[in-house]
DNA sequence: GGGGAGCATTGGAACGATCAACCCGTCCAG
DNA sequence: CTGGACGGGTTGATCGTTCCAATGCTCCCC
């Protein structure tokens, strides 16, 4: 078999090349025990030699699987500080890697009417699993892949359906903040505001009661403390005034915050006001974001251990993928606390 | 043949299913022209019917294009504002989605150690080309990949090599600074400063360049208003701080940086300094980073027009995968100013 | 009615890998 | 002495698609 220049080397070349036959090449590769030490030698020369590496769409073909995961990516949202994604991601392609896998982006949204971007990746094969990273927001997604026998992965704990089996890793938000609520109390604050999301949210509940708990449990009280609404600068901002609206004795001193997106809010309010973060008042973030690290004064937040998450994701991918069961369906880490300027 | 009921619909499926052969079927997603109206519409129904969709694997085995792009993705850098990437990432990945690509990420230095992670992925026919995103740090790795013939393009220019032939995208840095220096000027300032970049930068004197000439072009002095340093906000700061320390007629009224990384730096030494952003001096960024929206004061800032930049890479791409000629080698798009409160 | 021309459609052969069956010699237990 | 397992390797079949050459069919014109 001669092949014209150009043309990538292939098994057969190998095999030409080192005086065997394709399978043994083929063994060289992904058995290596099964050969004779010098055979596997003299194919490993070949096969440096030729500069070869084994054709990804025959291998794919023939074994029905593509070692690609598939991550959605959303629109990043402007005047947000949100950057979770771009540690995650890279975090997520690093841990693929080592596992001899790669990260297949794509966007779409999943309306009703059969056009599914999940669905389409997986049914041509394209990918052999997902790593879901929505669940953070609490939508169905999960459920409806697990009906559909798609498998993933899900950064973010199932958290409307308690009989979910589906594989997960999450980070424990409630954990955090009571760190940060700790953080607070041992600087000497005794009036901590709680500025976070509406109380449908689940996540933004879950992150509520480490405030609530650990406060109560420093034998402090929450009432008239908290705010809840949605995720923006700009309500953090109003939240921010309307709790500072109250007589001297009754203001808080300190602001916890579901997000750096409302934490960025409540600082904003405050230079509104004249009030300096870190001196007048205390200003504690949630996502570390590389915003919470850059501005002035840098904002203290809690950290999320997101290396940490994209290697768990990965494993449990591995396990799954192997059809192995998976012993307990998901698993939570434990974020860290980056004190800086604001407290 | 029959298959059992997990295994996906083939091409051989929907040909028994809508009485034609495998050919046809090819034929009806392919060059749907050549089929005959009703025989493709019968052709379209099986496909609809059994939700088949062509296993990529074997397609890309066949034709010897997997439709994947690859992008390596850099270690984020701690404290630095650059979150360009993220904005990038998604507006590429809606680009190429619309023109029947995905994106694949990889990670891994290139040593050379012959592990060159590009050639490995290429090599093995896992993606058809590559976009280049690492050359607005100037590194040498356009030219070596032309010089290994791997298809890719470029966002940014090849600044150190002026017969590159490779297609690239770039924003005018220069003109992007002309247009910030022309917003302060407007607003009164006449002693502009500039924190950009060490000399050997190429697209940091060229960011440069256009405070110089807009400068010189309005009647203003650009002496002793220059620093020139590392990307960081440690550099930034410590210019500032520099840059301040003269009597008080020769202190810049304005600061313009290379960076919102270094903008953030300015502010952090005016804050030090007892300086308000905005009211006491005015500072402009570069990249309008989620940081620089968030902050406060928050930061106006030299805006990149990533979108467009993604939809012009993967034209680019097209042409180049298709063989045809890339008619000029580079495309340079203009940057707007998104004014905020610093300035 | 015979013979192209032109079009829609077909069967067979790749593409490059892995899997399953099989090869023959050797070694061991029964 | 014999049946079987094991060694290291080879060969043909197979995955699902597209390319290629060839087929059948229709239509049209002489």
């Amino acid at each position: 078999m001669s092949r014209h220049a150009g043309s990538a080397p292939t098994l057969a070349t190998v095999a030409a090349e080192a005086g065997v036959s394709r399978q043994t090449v083929s063994n060289a590769l992904n058995s290596p025990e099964l050969l004779r030490p010098d055979t596997l030698v003299r194919v490993q020369e070949a096969i440096a030699r030729l500069g070869y590496s084994p054709n990804r769409a025959a291998r794919s073909l023939r074994t029905r699987s593509s070692h690609l995961v598939g991550l959605r990516v959303v629109p990043a949202v402007e005047d947000s500080a949100n950057a979770l994604m771009d540690r995650f991601v890279h975090s997520l392609v690093e841990s693929t890697g080592v596992a001899g896998y790669h990260v297949l982006l794509f966007t779409g949204e999943e309306d009703d009417g059969g056009t599914d971007p999940y669905d389409a990746l997986l049914r041509s094969a394209a990918v052999d699993a997902f790593v879901l990273t929505d669940t953070f927001r609490e939508n169905p997604q999960a459920a409806r892949l697990t009906r559909r026998g798609v498998p993933f992965v899900a950064f973010g704990r199932p958290w409307g359906d308690a009989r979910a089996r589906h594989p997960w890793v999450d980070v424990d938000g409630r954990a955090g903040v009571t760190l940060a609520v700790e953080h607070l109390v041992s600087r000497g604050h005794t009036r901590v505001a709680w500025v976070g999301w509406q109380k449908g949210s689940l996540i933004g509940e879950d992150r509520r009661s480490g405030w609530v708990d650990r406060m109560h449990e420093c034998g402090l009280s929450t009432s008239r403390l908290s705010a809840r609404g949605e995720d923006t600068l700009d309500f953090g901002a109003r939240a921010a005034r309307a709790l500072l609206d109250v007589s001297p004795e009754d203001r808080p001193t300190a602001f916890l915050c579901a997000s750096d997106t409302l934490a960025m809010g409540v600082v904003r309010a405050m230079d509104g006001l004249g009030l300096r973060p870190g001196r007048d008042l205390a200003v504690v973030g949630f996502d570390d974001s590389i915003a919470a690290q850059v501005c002035t004064p840098a904002l203290t937040s809690v950290r999320q251990p997101l290396e940490e998450v994209a290697v768990e994701v990965v494993r449990c991918l591995g396990e799954l993928l192997a059809h192995r069961p998976v012993a307990s369906p998901g698993r939570v880490l434990v974020p860290t606390l980056s004190v800086r300027a604001t407290s």
